[in-house]
DNA sequence: CAATTGCCTTTGTATGATGAATGAAATATC
DNA sequence: GATATTTCATTCATCATACAAAGGCAATTG
């Protein structure tokens, strides 16, 4: 009988358990190259059984963040071998994106993949497809001053055209890019002009994909990643720049 | 006293439940949408304790293959929602990849991606980064009769560009291209004319990546790519079709 | 008939025990 | 003294059990 007064509250704590220990290892709490501390200290450090500890390690290694070698320990692996296209990955890294250069990464990647992506849609997005994508440029054009719901809104846009380009290894970035653009919006999106040039830019491409004309689709999304690119420029520049190679 | 009798053999299981279950899952004993046996069915079936079985569910979650909803079961989520980028994911479906049409799609991807991870590679790759590249050319070259040999060579080759690219996007991007490549390869180059034209272009690549010429590179890319669409054609043929909408 | 209540099932968490394997310390051997 | 072998402690891997919590279902009750 453990615990015998009363009753043992048991919440939860699974997820939140298995989040601390991404944090601290995003955080360098466990550096990088570094062992996490036996199960049993990671029981009490958290406050939880070594069921959830170990599920938790489960997660984050099926992740890439972490590798648990036999009896010897768990190891937190190098960032080149994180899922960085993963979610909840994505989610635990936070706003230390910064840090990892991968915004110029996903950038670049966008060059590569968002025109496909928009000529992809021009040619089978669905009806419900446009209509989506239109329902999120319409935010971005009734955010006004609120830079949140525009961040949302246009974050929200670009899964949407992912979404309609039908293609599956598109619509699995979609993730990655939501969180390079939540994150440089947020630091660039002051101005009110700059936020006017988008929301129109925007606009054409919808049309675009509603005369399914993939050569002005194409073209409306370089335009879009020319102002991201100098979106990125102002966001870095505001940013505690990662002192990198 | 469990098991009085001497001793208990406890190998090593849990990966090789976590792949069987998700093989089982991908071989549709456990349909899409449906539900899993219940953890205790599932240690009966798999003959492992229950420990074994819930961390290999939590794996399999962590993935998007099922999601478990409390005291109610767990359930196998829709295709969409897995990972498909991930290495394991893929190793999990095999050969099974023809029957998700990814295939196409992730020959429209490297369309967009190749060309210009291979203008980086020209601008940033280094010596080695070249070297490696040029290794994997000349296991091609080298292959001769031996398909298997060819289309690890071909595969490195495309991963060993990727990273020479120096983008961790495109990066992550190695393990689904590696599949398609792997499974589409092995259907389609029967032919040692193909071969050759394919080892000629990589040449060229190779020799483009020396030279830093992005424009060359990039036009290589293309033209392997065109290969590919054509070896793709011929693998979906020589295949049982999904006739899928 | 409808709403509530209670039971059953199933997942979530906790705990203790034991197997197994690794790395290092201790020992034996040359 | 140097090397090879053995032992041992540590730590992960697995098993088994127990109980809590909550969804679903059915019986109860108004």
């Amino acid at each position: 009988m453990p615990e015998g007064e009363g009753g043992v509250r048991r919440p939860r704590v699974q997820k939140n358990v298995t989040r601390a220990i991404a944090s601290d290892i995003c955080a360098d709490v466990f550096p990088i190259g570094g062992f996490l501390p036996t199960e049993n200290d990671l029981c009490q450090r958290y406050g939880v059984s070594r069921t959830v500890i170990r599920e938790s390690l489960k997660i984050l290694e099926s992740k890439g963040l972490v590798r648990g070698r036999s009896r010897v320990g768990t190891v937190v692996c190098s960032k080149e071998e994180w899922n960085i296209l993963d979610q909840q990955v994505l989610e635990w890294i936070g706003p230390r994106i910064f840090e990892l250069d991968l915004l110029a990464c996903v950038l670049d990647a966008r060059r590569a993949i968002e025109p496909f992506a928009a000529e992809f849609a021009a040619e089978r997005a669905t009806v419900q497809d446009v209509a989506e994508i239109e329902r999120a440029w319409e935010r971005m054009r009734d955010a006004e001053g609120d830079l949140e719901a525009f961040t949302q809104a246009d974050v929200a846009f670009h899964a949407a055209l992912l979404k309609a380009s039908h293609n599956q290894v598109f619509m699995q970035l979609a993730s990655i890019i939501r969180a390079a653009l939540e994150f440089s919006l947020h630091a660039s999106n002051e101005a009110a002009a700059v936020r006017d040039e988008a929301v129109e830019i925007h606009k054409s491409l919808v049309e675009a994909l509603r005369l399914r004309d993939k050569a002005a689709a194409r073209e409306c999304s370089h335009r879009m990643l020319d102002i991201a690119a100098r979106d990125l420029a102002i966001a870095v520049k505001n940013h505690p720049a990662p002192a990198g190679a």
